[in-house]
DNA sequence: TATGAATGAGCGTTCATTCAT
DNA sequence: CATGAATGAACGCTCATTCAT
């Protein structure tokens, strides 16, 4: 169900201890404020053990190099998105279509935007390294639960499934990417929302197989 | 139209001898190379002039800095990309609506896939630097043409003419980027183009004011 | 007899406890074990402590610091190095030059082969710190108990019997080294060995001032 | 003939620029003098840059790294002692066994004694790496040319000649090592020499296969 | 003007040592 | 007393940038 990550790229410890738990916490949160204060390029590992309150030593003791915080930092929140997503598509199983795409739209959309500031520095960290990999697992993941909740509407059906499942992932994902880098008004923002909505819902009117208007 | 380049990110001389030219296209195409094979955080101006066949002098006598080249390249790449979408509005402008949303899906799918190594190497790039600002006058340029074009449709109008406006880019920049970065086999990605012409399709066809089916 | 340590150099405590010793004990072999697989520079307080079975807090109550480890470790193998060589002293006071050379040469070489791993590792750490100091008291002690010994030959006398001493000592301790170093193969390595053994008695028989052969 | 380094411990360029050569010689001298002032422990790469005049940087541009220094100062100056020894093993090549020792132990004595610091600082920096290599190719290309010295001897043979030259290298080069690291006064060292060939020269009376006494 | 050796600030990382538990 | 998480000084090394040639 979890990403696969290599060995060399997972915490070197799992927190157990109440305390490592906070200390962890404080570090990914020490690490999106560094990512989005002072950029990808100035995040030294040095600066956010200082803004997380703890020592290199320390962060070095939960993360063997840097490039498994920010493997860490990817897997924490897109496995927390990931099972968001799974929730809401279980949840519909065998609805209308037309919920199922409300429900998918919004679930991301509010995901993504209940903390606008770890979706920017998430977004911005993704070129620092193979992330790749931990991306792959989660779309493989949201494809397969996303798939199987269209599979069983209760008013459509697709001749090509997989294709339409694609499409609809990639302008859902790549749209809220665009908006939250464009960053544009609220009001702005949140009538794109809408508008994704409605050219979900227009686009599987044209191209459903079965069911009624 | 171009990109208001704050002065410490520009190039330091227009290049207007032919081998000043010469070089600076050699530096852009190993700065994707590099960008490419090496990743960006092993990209180095040694690294990168080299692969140009010149030496780090020289690539310092073209871009004050670091930062200056990737903007640079940005602005580069981005304002042609500009110019293929203006040139493809232009050319439609009171046509309708269905032929000016094939032409702008098609225009930009093709600009990126073109050279889908430097499409890739750009997006990687963007945490480079702040190349949001080329990239804010990148989509306002755009923004512009294509609402323009979009005001003139002979078969359609719209009560929010932004918002729709907005939507399109958004989704369409917004997948192009998912697209590419799933790298999906090349039918796979041929097929959600068409399928996202044909999404932006139903979309305006709901949201339009008036104008018959 | 027994060196001079410098009061910072000394184990915090003397080991009269069993459990101590056997601690002491075990926190040396993990010197040696980690010396030999990790060589010198891979060697840290924690990895000879884990190896130990113990913790490094409770290393450093043994240690106060690296160096006392280094230094507590030569001491304690050249200790009973200078044990070993003085007891055969003893045993062959009045014998002839021959036996006392024998014994000499025998004693050392089997010392060091006793635990080849150790003497190899002690060679190893040599650099490591200012261990000149148990070295050259180890090299006093010595000195002392062969000269009486030789002084004492029931069938030699040497004019200078300071140099003949110190070349001996300096040729078997050295060669012993050198072998070591190269760690031919062990057939090879015993006939260096007596070798070792003739050239000392050929080299007493020129030097000698009286005796008959 | 010379030592087969490993491509990841030797220079990174050879010294062809004269500018290039005085730099490499100067990191060598500051390499010899920070091991003999600070230890092989407190060598650091920007102690010997500093003390060779450059910037660490520059030191980066001649070693891939600190391994590298160490492994091209012991070959440089192992080369060169090997050189020695070959030349005068080339010089006494059919001359009595007697000439042939002495011209040996004098020519390492000399070679060693020519510059203590040096000789001291490399015994120091052994221990650092593996530069095992590098004295095991030593060792191999001296032994053969000493080897082939005694074969030629005017008036003497041996049966075993392997364990005899094997025997004599050892002794000679350990009891060198042995006296520097004693480091005793002046005259007592010299005596010590002295005694060295007279014990060689002992051995190889009592073990020659033929020739006049 | 082009070159590329030299620079040195700054980064990632280690590890001897401490001290609250 | 034993523990081992936390500390942070210090190291090895990189690379953007400069400047003598």
């Amino acid at each position: 169900m979890a990403v696969n990550p290599p060995a060399h790229l997972s915490p070197r410890k799992k927190p157990i201890q109440a305390r490592a738990t906070a200390t962890l916490e404080a570090i990914f949160e020490a690490t999106i404020q560094v990512l989005l204060v002072d950029g990808p390029r100035r995040l030294t590992t040095t600066r956010v053990a200082e803004r997380a309150g703890v020592s290199v030593g320390t962060l070095y003791q939960y993360f063997p190099h840097k490039q498994a915080l920010f493997y860490a930092l990817n897997e924490h929140y897109l496995e927390a998105l990931a099972g968001k997503i799974e929730d809401a598509c279980r949840a519909h199983h065998g609805r209308p279509i037309r919920q199922m795409v409300e429900a998918l739209v919004t679930t991301y959309w509010q995901a993504k935007t209940e903390r606008p500031d770890v979706t920017r520095a998430l977004y911005r960290s993704v070129a620092e390294i193979d992330n790749e990999q931990v991306i792959e697992g989660f779309a493989h993941h949201v494809d397969a639960v996303t798939a199987a909740m269209f599979a069983s509407a209760s008013d459509a059906a697709f001749t090509d499934l997989q294709t339409v499942n694609l499409t609809l992932l990639s302008v859902i994902f790549g749209t809220v990417r665009s908006v939250f880098e464009r960053n544009p008004p609220d009001a702005q923002s949140r009538a794109v929302h809408g508008q994704l909505v409605l050219m979900c819902l227009s686009y599987l009117n044209s191209v459903r197989a079965v069911g009624g208007q």
